[in-house]
Formats: structure tokens, C-alpha cells, sequence
DNA sequence: ACCTGAACACCGTTCAAGT
DNA sequence: ACCTGAACACCGTTCAAGT
């Protein structure tokens, strides 16, 4: 049906929007590249953009989810290895995307739907976290404390630069807590 | 002497600029802070900022050395308590500028005069927590660990919400170390 | 429903001109 | 040396008009 068919041809053009914004957020950050930049890339004229999303950062948040599903739509083939393991390499799939979360912390107090989209995402990473540290062994009532901690250490370890073996000592650190 | 005078004059405009600034990044943010703003606020044309400063980074960097030096002066009277409470007294500082902690790290990319200070910032933060760690007799070779442990949970206190029990835990935690 | 040209109010910054 | 009015190129966003 022609109905369908136009439905499809909206989340394809949304999509296209996304891919253009992720590539210029990661390459130049959300700041520098403008709704113009954007929709040039994406081959529209620069206020289309606000026929597909209300505003910049509900852009942002869209490519945020994109990225995230990414990560995830990987994790289930590391959610056997220890715990070590895979926290580092959830420190690696950050680590491409450092840029952006300094910049989610900046926007937290100009747009509510960032603030929502950043608790939603601190919920999800807790309750992966609680899974796993269970699954280890930590008691219960350690849990809590010992996620925030290695949420802290990771975020601490995306926001300044330290080498492979120092990444290691601190997570292990963390997760030796009992 | 008029040349002496003058310079004196110099100094004071500099520094109602920089209140002014300091006071809007404190209330409004960075980002939300407009030149005009701050010039409107500080009684001059908004041009005028950039006879003072050669632009908005580095009328930040003039707020945050503002910042730091208000806490700097009343640490002394604080380097005698224990380490947890040091280091609780210290996040309670940076609480107040909790904003402008991820403005920096935003904008380090885009400003190589932001970037030094915020490592000129994690040198002086170092040596300072170095120096005590040593004092409460922590061995000379975990002093660097911790010395980021601590930062990381600083850091981390900083941008998500915990009540004072839980900082107070974490913090225990991280001096607990040895 | 989807897209655009043109415009709006604003931004950080520069420049030529004034004292 | 210090300050400003006016302008510049750009920003995110809106609106009226087109298909």
C-alpha cells in the first residue's frame, strides 16, 4: 500500500538524520556541528531536520540511543566472560563516544529530555551492574555501593588519560571491594 | 603617579568583568552566559570584554583561576583534619561549581588554553593530595593509585546526586586502601 | 504528509573610529 | 591606552508557502 510505503520512507529519511548527526557528534562534537552541517550531510535543507526532530537535543538523542543499542546489541556475547573483562571493553565502547558524555553532563540543566535520557541510562547501566555483580558473587548489600564505584571509575578512566595496565588495576581494584 | 593610577584602574575593570562572568557561569552556565550578558552586568560595551580578555575561553579561565584561589585560601586552616574530611570539605567547593566541571571538559577539545589549565588544574590536585596521603602514612608506591582513585570518586560525587552517608562511605573506602 | 526559502533573534568576535 | 557603534558570519529555530 502507498500508505505503508511512505511510513517506510520516513523512518528511512529519519535514519539517514541520525547517521549523518552521529558521525559529525563523534568527529567534531555536538557544539561544532551545526543543524546546517547536519542536513547538508544528510542531503535535506537545514530546517527539515525539525519536521523529523523537535529540536538539536532530541537529535542528540536519538544518535545517543543509536549507540547505545549498538553496544548492547554486542554484549550479550561478553556477558559470560568475567566481570574484569567485561567492564573494560564497556570502557572501550564508551571510550569512542567520550566526547559526548561530558557533553549529555553539560545539557542536563538546559533540556529536560536530556536529563530524563541520562537518568534512564544511569538506571539501565545500574540494573546490568546489579545483574552481574550478583552473578559474582558480591553480597547483596555490597551491590549498590561497588556499582557506583566502578561507574565512577569508569567515567573518572573516560575523562582522563590513563594506560592499559592502570585501566586494569583500577577496575580490579573496584571489583576485589567486599 | 597617572601611570601607576592607571594600571590600578585597569586591574579593578578586569576584576568587575570577572565577577560578573564568575557570577552568571555560577547561575546560568557557560553556555546559557552570553558576552552581552556579562557585559550589560559588568556596565561596559560588549566588545569591551575584548580588550580584557581574548575571548569567552579565557574570561573562563580567569573565573575558574578565581574560583580555585577563593578555595585555595581558606585550605589551611583545613590541611590539619583528617584526609576523609579534607577530601569531603574539598567536593563540598567544587559542589558549588558543579556546572562549570563539565563545561571544561567539554570545551578542552575546541581550546588547546582550556586544555592546559585543566591539566595545569590536575597537577596542582595531585601534588596537594600526594602530599597528604604521605602524612597519613599511605605507602610511597599506592600514592599514585589512589591519588586517581580519590579524583575519580570526587568527580563522580560531583555529577550524580548521593546523599552524605553515601559519600561519606565512599570516600572511607577509597582511603581504606592500602 | 513532507519539504523548503526566507526570515528572526541571537551568538561570539572584529574593525574602524572616537577619547 | 581604553572604549564603543556598527557590522560580520554564523547559530538554532520558526513560519508561510509549496507539493
Amino acid at each position: 500500500m502507498a500508505k505503508n510505503k511512505r511510513h517506510v520512507d520516513k523512518e528511512q529519511k529519519a535514519e539517514e538524520i541520525e547517521l549523518a548527526a552521529m558521525e559529525l557528534f563523534i568527529d567534531v562534537g555536538f557544539d561544532a556541528s551545526s543543524m546546517s552541517m547536519i542536513a547538508k550531510a544528510a542531503n535535506v535543507a537545514p530546517n527539515t531536520l525539525y519536521w523529523y526532530f523537535k529540536n538539536k537535543d532530541d537529535l542528540l538523542i536519538a544518535v545517543l540511543n543509536r549507540l547505545v543499542n549498538a553496544s548492547m546489541k554486542l554484549y550479550p556475547s561478553m556477558m559470560t566472560k568475567p566481570l574484569t573483562e567485561q567492564t573494560i571493553w564497556l570502557l572501550n565502547q564508551f571510550k569512542q563516544t567520550k566526547g559526548l558524555i561530558s557533553t549529555v553532563h553539560t545539557r542536563i540543566v538546559h533540556s529536560p529530555s536530556i536529563a530524563t535520557w541520562h537518568d534512564n541510562f544511569h538506571r539501565m547501566i545500574e540494573m546490568l551492574l546489579t545483574a552481574q555483580l550478583t552473578l559474582n558473587g558480591i553480597p547483596k548489600d555490597k551491590i549498590p555501593f561497588v556499582a557506583s564505584a566502578l561507574t565512577f571509575v569508569v567515567e573518572g578512566l573516560l575523562s582522563h588519560e590513563h594506560n592499559q595496565e592502570e585501566e586494569q588495576e583500577m577496575i580490579n581494584w573496584v571489583l576485589r571491594t567486599q
